[in-house]
DNA sequence: TTCCAGGCAATAC
DNA sequence: GTATTGCATGGA
């Protein structure tokens, strides 16, 4: 069943190159090599901070702010003041807390670049600001680490294909073994299926009565909760 | 004008 | 332990 449900989505939208990165234009179908830069690792762990309950339309004008000020540097984030940090982010909104974030978060990658190491879900979970879905998009998409990335579209959907069951309230990790015990461990298939899951979402479940039109829901609606396969 | 976006932490119950 | 609230901009 989530074996089939990538199957469907691939087939309707294609390979969708996530993250989007400024150095190669945005996104950047077929190369899963990159990012192969720190600046990008970087550029990706900032976004996926910034795009926290936020539009990433939004989060791009922020970005665009951040390399115009040459801030796109964890040394540089460190050294400006917390004013014009907020003020530079400003359009991804929550500024102010985000430039806190941003730079609880620059700290900890100056110590991994002198460690010369990656983080651990569970370091990236220790840090304020940092939740289970930027924890997973930092070590999926920047990383190229396979761990699956839930979203409130993803459970969203699952609930429209009447895979889980909303009442039931599953958490997270719960949410996320689902795919990760039924599919291979792979992270482009991971980076792809969450970047598939966000496009579809945006067609079809941003607006009320969600899931209208849903190609999926012919397929695989059928009303069955145990049937995760 | 209202609603929503690729959440998270703090607080209330 | 679970539910609610504050955080904020910009586009539809």
């Amino acid at each position: 069943m989530i074996q089939k449900i990538y199957n469907i989505l691939y087939e309707l939208y294609g390979p969708q190159g996530w993250w989007p990165l400024s150095s190669s234009g945005g996104y950047h179908p077929n190369n899963y090599l990159l990012p192969d830069k720190k600046k990008d690792i970087f550029e990706i762990c900032i976004g996926a901070i910034l795009t926290q309950n936020t539009n990433w339309s939004n989060v791009e004008k922020a970005l665009f702010n951040l390399r115009k000020r040459k801030l796109m540097n964890a040394k540089k984030i460190l050294e400006v003041d917390d004013e014009i940090l907020a003020m530079a982010i400003r359009p991804a909104g929550y500024f102010n807390q985000k430039a806190k974030k941003i730079k609880i978060f620059a700290n900890f990658f100056i110590q991994l670049q002198n460690k010369n190491k990656i983080p651990t879900r569970k370091e990236l979970l220790s840090l304020w600001g940092i939740g289970p879905e930027t924890a997973d998009s930092i070590l999926l998409y920047a990383y190229k680490i396979p761990t699956f990335v839930i979203d409130s579209y993803t459970k969203r959907i699952l609930e429209a294909l009447h895979i889980i069951n909303g009442d039931l309230k599953l958490s997270y990790d719960e949410i996320k073994e689902i795919f990760e015990s039924n599919l291979p461990n792979d992270y482009i298939l991971f980076q792809e299926y969450h970047a598939l899951i966000v496009q579809h979402a945006k067609k079809h479940y941003s607006k009320k009565p969600f899931g209208k039109n849903c190609p999926l829901l012919p397929v695989i609606g059928n009303g069955d909760l145990s049937n995760t396969n």
